[in-house]
RNA sequence: GUCCCCGUCGUCCAGCGGUUAGGACACCGCCCUUUCACGGCGGUAACACGGGUUCGAAUCCCGUCGGGGACGCCA
C-alpha cells in the first residue's frame, strides 16, 4: 500500500538539462571526464543544457585547490558547461558550501510534513552500532531508534543544545520502484532502505538531500551519473515524493574499471586527469577513449568502411564531434568497462602520429619540454654540471616513462627485500596524504622513517632509487615537487607492483 | 551477511531468433626496413553453466555459478 511507483515518464518534455556534480576532494577524476562527456553529448544532441555543481558538502574532506583543477581539467579534455560556479547562470549558486540556506528551509518542509525526524545520537554511538551488527552478521543499518520520539523529549534535547541530525523517515513497509533509462524498472524493499542522514550535525546537508533539492531546483531533467548510485535512488525517488516534485530521469552508467574488474582506483590505476595530462596524453584520444567505454558509439557499417575507405581499425577512433552525431545513449552496454591503459595509450600514439610535424613539435613544447618544466628543472642541476651536454644525463628520470631500478639499486645493505618494499608502501601512503612542497614531503617523510626505524640516508635513498632510477640524482625532495605528486605517485605505484608480482613468481618458483 | 546491477576472445566493442560468431587493442608469425617504430598481410583466441520456449537460440524465460556495486553525520 505504500508502494511508490515512479512516474518519470518518457512525457517529461521539459527542455533538457543535465548535470556533473563532482567533489572537490582532490585530483580530478577520470570518472568525472566520463560522466562529464556522457552528460555533455546527451545534453548538445537535445538542444539542452550542461550544468556544473559543485558537490563541497563535507568538510572534513574539503580541498581547496581542487575545484580549480577540475575546472581545468575538464577545460583540458574539451568540456565547456552552460552554467556553473565560474560562469554563473539564472539557478545559482552552483557551489553547494553557499546554499546551506536553502537546505535548511527544504529539511523544514520535510520535518513540518513528517516525512523526515531528528536524530540525537553521537557518531561514536552510530558507530558502536554498526560495528555490533557486523558482528551479528546483521546488515549495518539505523535502527530508527530515535524516529518515535515525543515532542517533549525532542524539546528536552533541543533545549540541552544536544546537536542532531535530520533523517529521512523511509516507510516501514512496501517499496520503491523506479526507472533507470539503461535498465528498466528497479525495484527496493523499503525494508532494505536506511533511514538515511539527509543533514549533517554540522548543519551541512548530505549528498542525498542536496543533490535532490539542487536537480529539483535547477530544473534537471536526466540524472546520468555511475552506477555506484543505483542502491541510494530509492531514497532520492522518495525524497522527491516527499516534497511532492517531478522526478528526473535516471541513467546509471557502468562503472569504469581496474584491470581487475574491480571499480577504478588509484591504487591499482592513475585516475587523476592531471597524470595524463602531465604524462602526454592528448586530450583528444582521453575523450575519444572514454567514448569507446561502454559503448555507445556505433560501429561504421560496412557499406561506410568500404566507401570512405576506412581501415577496419578506424571505427575506433572518433572525435567529439562525431560522438555529438552518432553517439547512441540506448546503445551503452552495461558490462562494466576496463580502464585499459594499453589500449589508451595505442590510440594516444594514433593522434600523435596524425599531428604535423609542426603540431608535433608545439605538443612537445607545451608539455614535457615546455618553458615552465625545463626552467623548474635547471636549478636543480645547474651546479652539478661540467658541460650543459650533461643535462641530459642528469635529469632523463624526468623525461622518461619507465623507470625500472634493478634490486641492487634500491635494495639497502643489511635489510630485506620484503621489509623494504613494506617500507616503500609506507613512503607510498604517507606521501599520498602530502602537501606537495618540498617542506611537507621532507617532514613526512622523516616522521615516517624515525616512526619505522628507518634512516633518513636509507629512507632517502629509496625513494630516490625508486623515482630516478638510480642512486645519483638531484636532490630528492625539490626533485619530486618538479615531477609532479600524480606521476611521483605513479612511479611508486608502478614500482610496487612490479617488485610484488616478481616475489609472487619467485615464491611460485620455489614451491 | 543483506539488497541491487551485470555476464560474447586476455581487454574494449559488434551481434538484437537462422552468421564459417565480426572489428579494434594486446599477443604470435610473415613482409617492408641498416635498427626500432610505423605500415601491410596472416594467425591464436569468446557466447559462464544447466534447464526450458522454439523447426531453430549468443540472442527470449528460469535457475545456478561468477564478477561488481551499495550498505558512512563521504560523495
Amino acid at each position: 500500500m505504500t508502494d511508490t511507483a515512479a512516474p518519470n515518464s518518457p512525457l517529461d518534455t521539459r527542455p533538457t538539462r543535465v548535470r556533473i556534480a563532482p567533489s572537490p576532494t582532490g585530483d580530478p577524476h577520470v570518472g568525472t571526464a566520463y560522466i562529464g562527456l556522457l552528460n555533455y553529448i546527451y545534453a548538445r544532441q537535445r538542444g539542452g543544457q550542461f550544468v556544473l555543481r559543485i558537490e563541497d558538502t563535507d568538510r572534513t574532506r574539503f580541498v581547496a585547490s581542487s575545484e580549480q583543477m577540475i575546472f581545468d581539467a575538464l577545460k583540458w579534455v574539451g568540456l565547456t558547461w552552460d552554467e556553473g560556479p565560474d560562469v554563473g547562470g539564472p539557478y545559482g549558486p552552483y557551489r553547494q558550501s553557499e546554499r546551506t540556506e536553502i537546505y535548511r528551509e527544504h529539511v523544514e518542509i520535510l520535518l513540518a510534513n513528517g516525512t523526515a525526524y531528528r536524530s540525537f545520537e553521537t557518531a561514536d554511538e552510530l558507530e558502536a552500532m554498526r560495528q555490533s551488527q557486523i558482528a551479528a552478521k546483521q546488515p549495518p543499518r539505523y535502527n530508527g531508534a530515535h524516529r518515535h520520539l515525543t515532542p517533549q523529549q525532542i524539546d528536552a534535547f533541543l533545549a540541552e543544545g544536544r546537536p542532531y541530525t535530520v533523517r529521512l523517515k523511509v516507510p516501514t513497509e512496501g517499496s520503491t520502484t523506479f526507472r533507470d533509462e539503461l535498465r528498466g524498472d528497479i525495484r527496493f524493499d523499503h525494508n532494505n532502505v536506511d533511514d538515511q542522514v539527509l543533514m549533517k550535525s554540522d548543519g551541512f546537508p548530505t549528498y542525498h538531500l542536496a543533490n535532490v533539492v539542487d536537480d529539483h531546483l535547477m530544473h534537471i531533467t536526466d540524472v546520468i551519473r555511475a552506477e555506484e548510485w543505483i542502491s541510494s535512488t530509492p531514497k532520492h525517488v522518495l525524497l522527491y515524493n516527499a516534497f511532492g516534485w517531478q522526478l528526473p530521469r535516471f541513467w546509471h552508467m557502468p562503472l569504469l574499471r581496474n584491470i581487475d574488474k574491480s571499480k577504478i582506483s588509484k591504487r591499482k590505476n592513475p585516475v587523476s586527469l592531471v597524470y595524463y595530462r602531465e604524462s602526454g596524453y592528448l586530450p583528444e584520444a582521453m575523450l575519444n577513449f572514454l567514448g569507446l567505454m561502454g559503448g555507445g558509439m556505433a560501429q561504421p557499417t560496412e557499406a561506410e568502411i568500404v566507401s570512405k575507405g576506412l581501415n577496419t581499425k578506424e571505427g575506433d577512433i572518433f572525435s567529439l564531434a562525431d560522438m555529438l552525431a552518432k553517439f547512441d545513449f540506448t546503445r551503452i552496454s552495461l558490462g562494466g568497462p576496463v580502464f585499459d591503459l594499453v589500449k589508451l595509450k595505442w590510440l594516444n600514439g594514433e593522434y600523435l602520429r596524425k599531428l604535423s610535424p609542426d603540431a608535433f613539435f608545439h605538443a612537445l613544447r607545451s608539455t614535457i619540454l615546455s618553458d615552465a618544466y625545463i626552467r623548474a628543472i635547471a636549478p636543480l642541476v645547474q651546479a652539478r654540471l661540467e658541460t650543459l651536454g650533461q643535462f641530459g644525463d642528469m635529469t632523463g628520470f624526468f623525461f622518461a616513462d619507465n623507470v625500472t631500478p634493478p634490486e641492487s639499486v634500491w635494495l639497502p645493505k643489511k635489510r630485506t627485500p620484503e621489509e623494504t618494499l613494506l617500507f616503500a608502501a609506507d613512503q607510498l601512503a604517507t606521501l599520498e596524504t602530502t602537501n606537495w612542497d618540498a617542506m611537507s614531503i621532507e617532514s613526512a617523510l622523516k616522521a615516517l622513517g624515525e616512526a619505522k626505524q628507518w634512516s633518513v640516508k636509507k629512507n632517502f635513498m629509496l625513494l630516490r632509487a625508486i623515482l630516478t632510477g638510480s642512486v645519483t640524482s638531484p636532490p630528492l625532495t625539490e626533485s619530486l615537487v618538479v615531477f609532479g605528486k600524480s606521476r611521483s605517485l605513479d612511479r611508486l605505484r608502478r614500482f610496487l607492483s612490479t617488485q610484488q608480482e616478481a616475489q609472487k613468481r619467485q615464491a611460485n618458483q620455489r614451491k
